[in-house]
DNA sequence: CGGATTTGACCAGCGC
DNA sequence: GCGCTGGTCAAATCCG
């Protein structure tokens, strides 16, 4: 471009300059000229080929989301073969184009009042940045001119007390309709994490409104609701366990409505990824109160540390839930990114007569623990790959298969170049490869929803064969990941800091910090900034030793 | 002064 | 029906 400019310069110069040179200078002119003219030509060459490069990868960027499109509206067919299609006039099949895919993570029954009034939807860019469409909720937006009215279907629907998967098509008449209403369950997604900041950073803003002190645990339960959007109907519950006071327990509940922050789509990715696994494997015809959850978490332990076992309630108690009596209510998946040398572990085997009763939804944990944190593990071979990826997941045995040399090159090249713990790098890893991989997505959904069939079934999952008593989960594809890694941020908090420990010595240098909404978190609990603990309070109910805090009076 | 936080009150769901 | 508990509201308060 900046020789077009320097062009023009030339043309003017000739104009001006009056002929008073010799032919001489006029024919060095000439040649300048055509040197110019050269390489105007040869950038306006290298130009059309980038072009062409740019028009490619967007290509194949509309290819990769119309098949992972494709690929929900089959997951979602095959979840809810006999719902609601009739409803509609349009049959599947005549779904021209799907404009807006909606998963809920769930929504509570009771919206509130005022939020209901407010029609806040940000509006996307014109340009559609593609990040700008990952949303918690799983949410795929594809017609921008559609997102008011789906919001408005969206808030219809979900008035009515019931959370359900809207798939908006356009009929024959032009006229989007809600095809299908999946009632989905209240799905929550729980973090665990061990945590020495008040409160997670996942990239969102967030607005305390509440605390309470639950039954069971001396540390007061602080409520969020998420502000990015005025009219988002997220809310986060923030509690330290009460075994455990390094661990913060962070439960996510709702589908935000609005484009996430860059510094908020890991965590995004994150728990829609576990929340859509959940709902995959809870959404089964079966009885809710069977034994279907995976509980990654207990022992035995794969993979250093990650952890595939199946939970057996009968032997086991989730006690590790920040809100037992309503979690058992929902759905409710647990990403436990805490050690195994702490509580999470041997929690899960501790009784709990608050548990006495077969939980209506039993929970559903992503154990990323490992007794040895910071160190690569043993078994990684001769290029240090570690043998991780496909897992076959018995209900009695789990051994590792190969998934496929991207998967652990990319866990290897990550640990290499990031100077990362395995730990670290296997979260972010396995983060990506579910949120980015519908293929693994999928596969680890069926896995899930196989494995409460309690084997009596074999389930065709996209050309990959799963069987239920021992599930061997193919994936056709190799993860492929986004170049740009959106975990690399200079964030603030545990969830960024566990996903970047490494990473963030470098990170303040890196072109994407300014992308990053680097949000002061806030406070989980009502506590002073002082460090020791005032004269004029009881010491025993507001002062805690144990984290050198003070609490201020709680609600009961 | 505006936005965020605190905290007492209120409501709903559930078990007895 | 009552009590318990979790979740939310909203006025008061805090804070930058």
């Amino acid at each position: 471009m900046s020789d077009m400019s320097s062009l023009c310069a030339i043309n003017i110069e000739d104009k001006i300059i009056p002929s008073i040179f010799s032919e001489e200078n006029c024919i060095t002119q000439m040649d300048a000229k055509e040197d110019n003219l050269k390489s105007a030509k040869a950038e306006m060459g290298e130009v059309k080929e980038e072009n062409e490069r740019l028009k490619m990868m967007l290509e194949r960027v509309e290819k990769d989301y119309h098949s992972l499109q494709l690929l929900f509206f089959d997951i979602l067919n095959r979840e809810a073969p006999n719902k609601g299609v009739e409803d509609s006039d349009t049959s599947p099949n005549e779904v021209e184009e799907p404009k807006f895919v909606s998963l809920c993570l769930g929504r509570t029954p009771k919206e509130p009042k005022k939020e209901e009034k407010i029609s806040n939807y940000s509006k996307p860019k014109e340009n559609g940045d593609f990040e700008d469409n990952l949303k918690l909720g799983l949410e795929l937006v594809s017609d921008h001119s559609n997102n008011m009215k789906m919001s408005e279907e969206l808030k219809k629907t979900e008035a009515g007390g019931t959370c359900s998967s809207n798939i908006l098509v356009r009929t024959k008449d032009g006229v989007d309709e809600i095809l299908e209403q999946i009632p989905t369950k209240r799905a929550r997604v729980c973090v665990r994490a061990r945590c020495d900041t008040l409160t997670m950073h996942d990239g969102c803003q967030w607005r305390k409104y509440g605390q309470k002190i639950a039954k069971g645990n001396p540390c007061p339960r602080a409520y969020y609701r998420c502000t990015v959007a005025a009219a988002c109907p997220v809310r986060k519950q923030v509690q330290r366990c009460a075994e455990d006071m390094s661990i913060l327990i962070t439960t996510y509940e709702g589908s935000h409505n609005h484009p996430l922050p860059v510094s908020a789509t890991a965590m995004a990715s994150t728990t829609s990824a576990a929340a859509s696994m959940l709902l995959s494997g809870s959404s089964s015809s079966q009885p809710e109160n069977r034994h279907n959850s995976v509980f990654f978490g207990n022992a035995p332990t794969l993979l250093n540390g990650l952890s595939f076992s199946h939970f057996d309630h009968s032997s086991a108690k989730q006690v590790f839930l920040p809100n037992p009596a309503s979690q058992n209510l929902f759905p409710t998946i647990t990403l436990d990114l805490t050690s195994a040398s702490s509580s999470a572990t041997t929690n899960f085997n501790r009784s709990s007569s608050t548990f006495a009763s077969t939980p209506r939804f039993p929970p559903l944990s992503l154990s990323f623990c490992s007794p040895e944190p910071n160190i690569i593990p043993s078994f990684w071979g001769n290029k240090g790959v570690p043998n991780i990826g496909t897992m076959r997941v018995n209900k009695t045995h789990i051994r590792p298969l190969n998934m496929g040399n991207q998967f652990e090159e990319n866990l290897y090249q990550h640990c290499i170049k990031n100077q990362t713990p395995f730990k670290e790098a296997l979260a972010e890893t396995l983060t990506k490869a579910i949120s980015t991989d519908p293929s693994l997505r999928s596969a680890i959904a069926a896995a899930v929803s196989s494995i409460g069939r309690q084997g009596s079934i074999n389930a065709k999952h996209g050309g990959e064969e799963i069987l239920g008593s021992g599930l061997s989960l193919k994936l056709g594809e190799h993860p492929q990941y986004p170049s740009s890694n959106h975990l690399n941020q200079n964030g603030k908090g545990c969830i960024a800091g566990y996903f970047n420990k490494s990473s963030s010595s470098s990170s303040s240098s890196s072109s994407e910090v300014g992308n990053f909404m680097l949000l002061q978190p806030p406070q989980p609990f009502s506590i002073s900034k002082r460090t020791t603990p005032p004269s004029n309070v009881d010491p025993i109910n507001h002062w805690i030793p144990e984290i050198g805090h003070f609490y201020s009076k709680t609600t009961l």
